[in-house]
DNA sequence: AATATTAATCGTAATATTGCAATGTAATTA
DNA sequence: TAATTACATTGCAATATTACGATTAATATT
């Protein structure tokens, strides 16, 4: 197989998951926490900050844009990327509520 | 290739990667929301409630067993599994980090 | 002791991911 | 118009993931 039995899961749970899967690599990890500390829209030079190749980063970003987190804009010969501000604060929102359904120890284990 | 170049990235780039990859799975994500709402730790039920089989379960536990999300003991003749409180916060934490560094729109794009 | 129950592991097939060189495309500059 | 720049896309090769049947290991029950 290797194919994710995608409908016995909820929509939700399907959906955080594939969000997770687009996070789950430190190149895109690294991608965004660039994106997000260069506040004014970086295009190119991550290929010269992290160490991949040029079509490397390419693909790492379209993962993230197909998935919504990051957005881009053409300026002219470059492209403008940016974090997608509504789908950040649900990834957030949703995330948050995930991992807060722990609430603490229970009395087993 | 298919191997992640891990030695370009930071310790907790990779260590976050690592964790969210083991959440990225529809299947992972429903098997730790029963874990945690049934709160009394749970066994071999989650064969039951969701669609797949046995082996593909166990496998699952063990991924995020190993990456350090949950815990089992053995009772008898079953195992209880249950979150692993630690590294359930750790995460909790740096994905917050992680995620709030982004501090809405920037002038751009 | 023989059998049943629970879960881990092995082996395998199907598919997905990662990375890069090479190439393509579109806008910019000379 | 030709060359350049900035990315995207394509086409691999290597490796990883997903799922499951079959088997194994360990404890419980009869």
């Amino acid at each position: 197989m290797g194919l994710t039995k995608t409908e016995i899961f909820t929509e939700e749970q399907n959906r955080l998951a594939t969000l997770l899967k687009a996070l789950a690599h430190p190149a895109r990890i690294a991608i965004l926490q660039r994106i997000m500390v260069v506040n004014t829209c970086i295009c190119g030079d991550l290929v010269g900050e992290l160490g991949l190749a040029q079509a490397t980063i390419s693909q790492h970003l379209r993962e993230l844009k197909n998935v919504g987190l990051i957005q881009g804009t053409i300026e002219g010969v470059s492209v403008c990327y940016c974090i997608h501000p509504e789908n950040w604060k649900l990834l957030e929102l949703h995330f948050g509520e995930f991992i807060r359904t722990y609430k603490g120890p229970a009395k087993c284990c």
